[in-house]
DNA sequence: GATGAATGAGCATTCATTCAT
DNA sequence: AATGAATGAATGCTCATTCAT
């Protein structure tokens, strides 16, 4: 058997028995049985339990990044584009939570183990930035507010980890994320306030009749 | 020494070691030393190891139903009002988090032990009720837009326990608390997008002048 | 409340507990619910869980012994004399016996705690030592076989106990022990063998007409 | 090692270590350490202490049970026969409780744990039926008298499991077991009773100069 | 005498890891 | 590379006993 095989077969079957059971309660024996290899086998292809464990996480984070980096981010002209890319990630990222409930409650909500806490920080730190990079270039665009971008950052990212977590991982939705990930963009662009109770000084120029021109968003770096 | 004192201790002394260390690192006999007393008298009042942890989650989370609940709900006349009321449930609940950073990272974030994960659900969810009937009973009384409540609320809630979890048990932030929450209800109130950015549809009729008439917000029964 | 009333309570308390659960299950706070009593008071009238445990069962033995104390031994002059106060003596026995199954049960087949051996010990050997007696009493006068008293003594007490053990004590029956002790005497004096069966040389002297004068069995010291 | 080698290794120093100590006061450590191998290893093979308990009774009492299977219990036209097959079987019972003194303690007198009271009532149940059914056969064929056949069988097997317990077991005695089977026999199957004490009318019948005919006693299925 | 909260030594059991085959 | 029997350190929990009140 190829030694790669070997190693993704345990990759598959630790994801299985630790999304099951969480990384206390999962026993090497039974990753081991769920891969059809001896328990010793493990030990050839990773160094501890604890080492397995972050790969697993880590090979989700992974993926995770992947579906941000798959995102088409040029060419955002107007809060339309905006919103269109950002329900095209949310959904993408939600699916693959639901393809992998185990995991991914691990990853967004696991006990810290070894340096499962790093692999959780980077990966919420890293989509973090994006969402900074995206507000900064909104706000300097015109498109977006000027608000304080890092914790509006993590209020976004917050709200999708939750969403996730709860809707997705606790509850197993699996239909309709599309919709989910527009319901959540509509609350963040819009906010929850009425139209009708915007202050006036917020209203957009009535007398051009049209919104002023808000330079093209470029892509930040992140 | 009067019983539930000695039962107090060791939640206190049991706050800071899981907190510290986590349910599977602590140690019964670091709890107990913690406290003051012999490891036997642990189990004078606490079934058992699992059953301390339970107790300790509950009694923070107790505290944070307490804290909704001495907030003065009535008399929510305008979006002004609205946010002031939610800007004292997020400061005065970041400060107990910020009191308990150990144990508020347990409730919010901790590994499923016994019925830690309902514990943790229950808190969650009768937020996540407080939250959707505020959001129904704002979209009643005009003052608010009429979204999807429940994902909303949601959305809502995972926003407030990222911020907490990253932002004051993770990053240890003290300081401030109140302007954060202001941030934060900004954000949900008005959303990301410029108001010269919204579409004329949206806007506020410039005819009267003013924005209509929204009934007060009778404060919802949760 | 004077002193011995307290003691007593606590025996009768430990005998109920230690009979129902043995000595390792029962526990020592049971014994002082049962009681009515508080732990430490055990502790005030018994050194330990062992002495208490000693004390029930020595109760217990004394009680069997008085039962033979109080049979008349004297005028013993034919085996339907014999019989008759084996009778008796068997019957009490088991009568004790169906009255205290739990201690019963702990004196004839208990694990060995503290001197609870040597408790049973002396009571065996006190009743073989009856057994022997009367064995070697009854053969010199000639109504018995000059069988080889020690073990056939020992074979009639086992007799005896396994009896009380398994038919009393495990089975719980309580009626008609009169006609138990008579069905194992009779078995104990005449044996399996049928009559018809008994070797000639064995039988008695035809010519005579009658059974040769046995001389009466005076009680034996025991 | 072969697994069933090490099973057996665990055995044979349970029984030692549980013999001598009783099960209480017998450590897991002791046994592995006795069967030369590590605690852990002791749960590789055996659930728990308990179990490794009552697999040591079990192996006894069927070794027990394999002693009367090996008797040749056909062919018994006399109470001679008889006595010379119990003979056999009383030494050969004898024999296995002199060599295995510590368990046999533990089967014919432990304390009550997991299965253990199950065993040896299945043990003591499996002896009397046996017994049971060769009172029966004895009656049926006229060699034996018509005796209550239950409580007898009962009081017979008493009889062995006391004297293996105090004579055997208790005081060590290994030689002439041979002699002190014969002499149980003699006492059950003759009884106490001298021969000139018989009723008259139990004697045999003199005209006939002998015996009358009995019929063989076919082996009764037990 | 009586109480009962507190004590803490003691032990069965688990399971990640090793290593001879 | 693969195996899986063996390892043994580590720890939650029990409960007889004590002693301040």
């Amino acid at each position: 058997m190829a030694p790669h095989i070997t190693a993704d077969r345990l990759l598959d079957a630790a994801a299985e028995v630790f999304g099951a059971r969480g990384y206390h309660d999962a026993r090497v024996s039974e990753i081991a049985r769920a891969a059809g290899v001896a328990q010793g086998t493990v030990y050839l292809y990773f160094e501890s339990k604890e080492r397995l464990y972050e790969a697993v996480l880590e090979r989700f984070a992974e993926a995770v990044r992947g579906v941000a980096a798959r995102i088409r981010w040029d060419d955002i002209r107007s809060t339309v584009d905006l919103r269109d890319r950002f329900a095209d990630l949310y959904t993408a990222t939600f699916e693959l939570c639901a393809r992998n409930r185990g995991v991914a409650g691990l990853v967004l909500g696991g006990p810290p183990v070894g340096r499962s806490s790093e692999i959780r920080a980077r990966l919420i730190r890293d989509t973090e930035r994006i969402s900074t990079a995206y507000l900064e270039a909104g706000a300097a665009s015109g498109l977006l507010r000027p608000l304080s971008a890092a914790p509006i950052a993590r209020a976004i990212v917050g709200l999708l980890v939750h969403t996730a977590t709860w809707t997705i991982v606790t509850e197993g939705r699996t239909s309709d994320l599309c919709r989910l990930a527009e319901e959540l963009l509509d609350f963040e662009l819009y906010g929850l306030v009425a139209p009708s109770q915007l202050p006036p000084g917020d209203a957009p120029s009535a007398a051009a009749g049209e919104a002023p021109a808000a330079t093209a968003l470029h892509s930040p770096e992140v």
